[in-house]
This record gives structure tokens, C-alpha cells and sequence, in this order.
DNA sequence: TTTAAACTGGGTACGATGTACGGAGTATAA
DNA sequence: TTATACTCCGTACATCGTACCCAGTTTAAA
């Protein structure tokens, strides 16, 4: 049932892996293994089969060899993520856009998802002080680009891409998170409300949580509807784009 | 290394538990621990030393017991941790605004930041389908108040609340994602960056990432200084508002 | 008053996990 | 030829959640 991970493994070490800066061995035996080798394989279970599923035997197992031969090429597992993450930063999608900032940064956020939900596992490794690698520096620079030469001053822009980013990984681990809990538990959204609702009438949710129940209820019904994750998300970052538009527009007084 | 956790019980046991509606037994010795005091330990331990130490054994010792006298009280950790959150929701604070929704919209977001900060474990358990439990009913109920009769939707009504939650959720997560890191590798960032930098120069990131470089360079700066995560905040929550100011302005044409 | 049922606490054990350690085999520089 | 530096990897350890089972305790029923 535990399900997520820090990354942060030691940034020298990381680093050395994530630009290739091993220095190369000139005796011994051919390794048989390489390191993006290694992060390809582990890449490949935590796409199939989750977090969860990515244990340093599982992947040994997935590549033919004992768990501990892992460790000749990598660290530890904390390193391992950090290699991961790098790697599919790197193929992060970047559709040329013809329009102003909101349209670039509304790409921006879209082909985030994109990425998350091809790797949903991303999200759930923490992402504080981030492994520099040629990856993320290369999509940095990229969503970068959305609002350079906008009007922002530079820690405006990091911290527009920033809010944009981090509503995007709420959004969509919300969104995920609800995915996977139908997977595992066979219950759907409205089997479970479904389950509540005598409970709450026995509560008295109405009379002491009006507003609650009220709004509980019409979202309840949205939710049998169609359109809900696509639609929320979408009034979501067109809420976080009128609000950097906001501020671009007080800076034009 | 792992650290999170899914929360998720089976629903109907955490009900149960969070409504207190276990059948009283008539036969046997009578219990020497209750469901809230089994929570409180295990919420005590959270906050002093984080998710990573809060193991059955780990309550159980605290309590003087042994451990498999927990799951007479709790199905599993799982439903544990629904109950913790639920316990932690209840204890929210409500301070009373004068002003517009705006205000009081703000005063949500700072609300749930002190709460978020005073039991920091809350930003690593999973909360799609969160346990609808008498603490968080309460506080939605609080929190839909704020948006009550300005003109949104039911519906919009409960996305706004989510955008401003999410909002806080991810930017008090990053903040003390920052401040674990620092505390469990010794590293600051400024000696992070320190760091970093011989290695970026020798990449050549300058001319490769122009941009990522600048900014990224800025943004070092502005670290050094004193207002960091203090004002990043509030810059991020008053782009969430501005945003949600935007959606009310269209209604009212 | 006896008895059986329903409960309590909790010891032991199992299968995971990441990884430290050290041994055995192999390729190359000296 | 030999010493060295490397390879792969089996074993072992601590820690986790918790299934299973048994002994002891209280109370309703006989």
C-alpha cells in the first residue's frame, strides 16, 4: 500500500550518471549491462505496472541478471529515479504553437499531461531540488520560452511556469490518483457515492452541512455526465492563465 | 527512502471508524485503548518525525502494547491513516472575515497552509476519494461559505475551492519538500547550486540553455535574499485569485 | 453455579523491501 | 606470467504490514 518515493539521491553521484561522467574502466570484464540500459528497463515496469511494482529485483529480473549486479551501474534505487525521470524528460513533446504567451503556455500545460499521463509515475516522485539533467534543462529552457519577452522580470517567469506546472500535476494526479483507486478497489465513483449517501442521510449531512450536501450532490450529478476530467481541467488552467494575465496587465498601466 | 502513502482503507471500515459506528461489544474484558486514542498516537508520532516513521510497531510502542493489538481497534494502517486525516481535518481553523470573497477566499487558502504545516504527513497521503468523515465534511462546508452567493455555479463553486486547495496543497508540498532535503542531506541550496555550477559551466548550459540559465540564475539570487518561500506564495495564490476574479467579471456582463 | 460464547492482548511467522558484504570468476596492464 | 581492477551475484540483515493462532477474561445463557 506505500506508494511513492523521494528521489533525491546524492547529486554529485546523480549528476555523474545523468551527463555520463563515469570515467570508463580499462580492465576487467565487458560490462554486460549499461546505465541507460538499466533506467530503460525500469522505465518500462513503472510505466506497465506502477511505482509500486519498481523493485530493484524486478527490474534485475526484467534484464536477466542478479539484483545486486543493478548496483555496479547505479548507486541505489534513489539515483535510479533520479536517472528515470531525466530520461523521460527528454522526450517531452514540443508542438510548435503560432499565437500569443496564453496559447504557447496553454501547449505548454497540455503536453505536460501528455507527458504524466504516459508516465503516470512521475507524479509520484517528489520533484523538490530536481535532478539537473540534460532533460529537464532542455524543457526548462523550452517552457521557458512561452513567456520570454511578455513583460515578466525573470522570477516572474520562473514562477509563472512554475504555477502552470504545478497546477498541471494536481490536476492530473487528481485525476489519476481517482483512475487508479477504481482499478484496485473495483468500486466506481458512483458505487461510492452510492455506498455514502444512507450514511450521510443518517448523519443528517443536510441539516448540518447544507452547502455540502448541495454542492456535493450537483457535482455528483456533473460527474455522471460526460465531460468531467477534461472539463475540469481545462476550467482549471484557464483559471491560472487569467490570472497571469491579470498580472501582465497591471504591469501595462 | 519511500515516504508516502495511499490512505484508501476499505471505505465502508473507515465509515465506520469515522462516525463511530462500530457495534459495542456486551461480552469479553473491556478495551484498553479506544479508536481516538490509537489516532492520536499515531498523529503525535506523524508530526514529530514524518510518514517514514509511523509504522504499527512504531504506535504500538507508544501506547505500551504490542502491535497486533492495534488491528483490534483498526482494520489496517490504511483505515489508520483515513481516521488520522479525518482527526486533523476537524481541528481546522475558522477565523472570521470581514470583507468580500476574495478575502475570504484568502483567508481559506492561509487557513489550510497553517494546517498543511502544522501536520506537514498530510501532504503525502493520497487524497482522491478522501474519507468523508465528520472533519472534512465540516471543513468543505466551511470552505464552500467563502464562495457562497457570488454568483458561481454549485458546480463552479466546488471547482473554485478545488483550484485554491490544490494550489496550496502543491505550493506548501514543495516548500517543505525544500525544507526535509535540506534537513535530511545536510545540503543547502545554496550549496546545491555552489554545487552545480562548476558542472553547468562545463556543459557549456550558457549557450545551449540561454534562457534556463538567465532565469535560472535570477531565481538563485532572489533565493539568497530573505522573502522566498513566504512570497512566492502569496505571488501564486493572488494569480489563483485573479483568476477566479476573471470568471466572476464574464458572468457579469 | 456452571458453561460456552465472545471478546481481549499479543507472540510468532511470512513475504516483501533496499542494500552491505564478500567471494568467485575474468580481462588487461605491467 | 602475474597482480590488479574489474565483473556478476548469493547470502544475510533490518524493517515493514499483517495473517494466524492461542491463552486469558468477561458476561450472557443454561
Amino acid at each position: 500500500m506505500n506508494s511513492e518515493y523521494s528521489g533525491a539521491g546524492d547529486p554529485a553521484k546523480s549528476l555523474e550518471l545523468l551527463w555520463g561522467l563515469q570515467s570508463k574502466p580499462t580492465r576487467g570484464p565487458k560490462p554486460a549491462l549499461t546505465v541507460d540500459g538499466v533506467c530503460a528497463a525500469a522505465v518500462r515496469i513503472a510505466d506497465a505496472e506502477g511505482l509500486v511494482a519498481l523493485s530493484m529485483r524486478r527490474v534485475a529480473d526484467e534484464l536477466g541478471v542478479g539484483a545486486m549486479t543493478l548496483y555496479r551501474y547505479v548507486p541505489g534505487k534513489a539515483e535510479l529515479l533520479d536517472v528515470m525521470l531525466d530520461s523521460v524528460y527528454a522526450e517531452f513533446p514540443r508542438r510548435p504553437v503560432d499565437g500569443d504567451w496564453r496559447a504557447k503556455l496553454r501547449e505548454v500545460a497540455l503536453e505536460n499531461r501528455e507527458l504524466y499521463l504516459a508516465h503516470p509515475w512521475m507524479l509520484y516522485v517528489a520533484s523538490s531540488r530536481p535532478p539537473l539533467g540534460p532533460g529537464l534543462m532542455a524543457k526548462y529552457e523550452y517552457e521557458l520560452e512561452a513567456v520570454e519577452g511578455i513583460g515578466l522580470t525573470d522570477v516572474e517567469m520562473d514562477a509563472a511556469i512554475a504555477l502552470v506546472n504545478g497546477y498541471v500535476h494536481g490536476a492530473v494526479r487528481s485525476a489519476v490518483d481517482a483512475k487508479l483507486v477504481i482499478q484496485s478497489s473495483g468500486i466506481t465513483d458512483k458505487d461510492w457515492w452510492l455506498a455514502h449517501e444512507p450514511l450521510l442521510e443518517k448523519i443528517g449531512d443536510a441539516q448540518k452541512f447544507p452547502l455540502a450536501s448541495r454542492v456535493g450532490t450537483a457535482v455528483g450529478e456533473e460527474f455522471d455526465a460526460a465531460y468531467d476530467s477534461e472539463h475540469g481541467f481545462a476550467f482549471g488552467l484557464d483559471r491560472v492563465l487569467d490570472g497571469i494575465a491579470a498580472l501582465l496587465a497591471t504591469k501595462q498601466l
